[in-house]
DNA sequence: GTGATTTTGTTCTCCTGTTCACAAACTCCT
DNA sequence: AGGAGTTTGTGAACAGGAGAACAAAATCAC
């Protein structure tokens, strides 16, 4: 009996690769639907839009699912992906600051097809409390220790003001939650043992808008 | 007359410097705010979140503008960076799709104060025209070119569905936009002179699960 | 069964980005 | 003025990721 492709041992696999396996996730997903069972590398990187050699080398990291002359079976490899990135497991979620963007993370499908499932809304204004958001009532900012002891919470989600931000990860940090995805315009400070994953709406904007400003001063014909 | 720090040449910023510097640029605006005149790169680091060698090799790239045995002038760097970066003009911001997430967008204050301004609200949803939002009037997608020559308009945001993605990005390309912030959870595929640049709200939050996985399966005692 | 063809998995090389470590340059104190 | 103490800017070593290229392994035609 070969060792297959289980994995005991811890397999590391590079920052970069798992920063890109949801892209290939959901890249996947879309040749599912389209009705493809099988496609090479090719294709997929072209569906992801990524280089082949590159999209090969990263799935390489998670074993050998493909097959050599074939290519890769679309809803198998979908499996494995969602398997290693945790996506097949129910990942209950917290929000906190339900303003506009509160209320777009809440509604947004992509949480929960992916196995995130919302199950509070925070807000620290009395005035919002019981309004429903997403089929989920608004709460006090006050509960959330209960709420992630009740559900076992461990992600977070910061859609405050800046201002707050730092107050609510230091509460989520104290109430259990050991992963915090912070959408506030602020850097956050925790502990070591705390992943602090961060988005920015506007820095993607000011890098586009720089290289708008080169092509402008550098073409001056 | 010395050269100065004039820059005729087309210095070359490594790309993972301009993605760092909004980071900067945010943190000097809260030191400012904060009524802080200089700091050390220690300093900035500290609130920007890196590590300050980094931070030094990072803006050594735009020049000298700090004073050794001192640190920075937080206004003046701050400055030199805005304008480096495009941020001390004016950039007129098209956003398409105004469901939860371009609602979410176009009420953002950070792109204001970052010199981007909304000229234009656009949705396919007849609907929904001439609704206002954040002080814009929602219009037909039909006025999309006419808009953009109007203002001069290079960036567009894509906030519409993926479904509806591809063809936003076609019509705006073929209407002028040379730059694409898309945050619809598809691949765009557009000529090699746009720049395309996506936003997948749920992808750091898979990131997230994964080490939360491998956190649990890692340390089973 | 054998050879031609396809496509994966992996090795090797190159390049970008990070970090260390220190000389250069400035301030402050005496 | 001169020395002690700071802090920047940068050269050099190091780490990590990207892409080319190819061997291994599968299918298909006959």
């Amino acid at each position: 009996m070969t060792a297959r492709t289980s994995n005991d041992t811890a397999r590391e696999i590079p920052e970069a690769t798992v920063a890109r396996l949801p892209v290939y996730l959901r890249a996947l997903s879309t040749l599912s639907e389209a009705g493809t069972t099988v496609c090479s590398s090719e294709d997929l990187a072209a569906a992801a839009g990524v280089n082949s050699a590159k999209l090969r080398k990263d799935l390489s990291y998670l074993g050998s699912y493909g097959t050599r002359g074939v290519g890769y079976d679309v809803d198998y490899l979908r499996y494995q992906i969602a398997r290693e990135m945790g996506a097949t497991r129910d990942w209950p979620v917290v929000i906190v600051g339900i303003g506009n963007l509160g209320h777009a993370l809440a509604n947004y499908s992509g949480f929960r097809s992916r196995g995130f499932r919302v199950v509070a809304l925070l807000d620290a204004d009395g005035q919002r409390h019981g309004e429903v958001v997403a089929g989920v009532v608004v709460r006090a900012f006050d509960d959330l220790r209960s709420i992630v002891r009740e559900h076992g919470v461990a992600i977070g989600v910061i859609a405050t003001p800046a201002a707050a931000a730092q107050d609510v990860a230091d509460q989520m940090v104290d109430a259990g939650i050991t992963s915090i995805l912070n959408f506030a315009p602020t850097v956050l400070s925790v502990g070591p043992h705390v992943a602090v994953s961060k988005v920015d709406l506007s820095k993607e904007l000011q890098v586009l808008a720089y290289h708008e400003q080169r092509k402008a001063t550098q073409e001056p014909a």
